[in-house]
DNA sequence: ACATTAATTGTGT
DNA sequence: ACACAATTAATGT
């Protein structure tokens, strides 16, 4: 089967990667990989999108990033290499298409390919950068500008200007109560910027 | 069509 | 943060 990442990859790797690759499909909302599982493939995104969760002590959530299509996991990428357990999760934001690569090639397509090569630095150089952002988010925004920066997000992940999920859910993401983030997407839609539904929220304009 | 119920959302303290 | 009220969606009769 024909695969197009849009990854610049040698062509013969890009051979290899298509015999040896398994294309998996998920539905929103599964988990793809939890806190705690071995890694024993590694997983490009080929279309949807992915969330990526971390989980403290007590169970509470934080999103840390999305992935979207040929993007990697750096920390998946990590374990894989080291052959560890996963320090986060991976939940279906979308629907989804992963092709995972078995770790045991990964050595040999480093020597191998630069390509390759290129790619795994490119991944964590960029996973580092979408953290940094997170923490700033965390570290110097209020409540009400990081439920606006989220809402943007995924409003732009997917195509649509609907938002199917409850007011808890996004509260989990943000690790906050959910009575929070009912007054503070109370106050947006008095603003005329969302409207308000069960399970759902109507983006107007942000 | 109506009643019941469970889940989600809204608001005052 | 907690408690409770109000609203909504789903389901059965």
């Amino acid at each position: 089967m024909i695969l197009n990442l849009d990854l610049p990859f040698e062509p013969k790797l890009l051979e290899e990667i298509n015999n040896i690759g398994i294309r998996k499909y998920f539905l929103e909302g599964d988990t793809i990989i939890n806190i705690g599982n071995n890694i024993k493939s590694m997983p490009i995104l080929i279309s949807g999108v992915l969330k990526i969760l971390r989980e403290d002590h007590n169970g509470d959530e934080l999103l840390l990033y999305f992935l979207k299509q040929g993007e990697s996991c750096a920390m998946t990428l990590n374990c894989c290499t080291r052959n560890a357990k996963s320090e986060i999760r991976a939940v279906a934001e979308t629907n989804v298409e992963i092709l995972f690569l078995p770790n045991t090639k990964m050595e040999e397509w480093s020597a191998n390919y630069k390509s390759w090569r290129n790619f795994v630095f490119d991944s964590y150089h960029q996973r580092f950068s979408e953290l940094l952002e997170t923490i700033d988010k965390i570290a110097f925004l209020n409540m009400d500008e990081r439920l606006l920066v989220l809402l943007k997000d995924k409003t732009e992940l997917q195509h649509s200007l609907e938002i199917n999920q409850t007011h808890q859910e996004i509260a989990n993401e943000l690790n906050t109560s959910r009575v929070v983030i009912s007054r503070l997407l109370k106050k947006l839609e008095r603003l005329g910027k969302i409207e308000l539904h069960r399970n759902r929220i109507k983006i107007i304009h942000l």
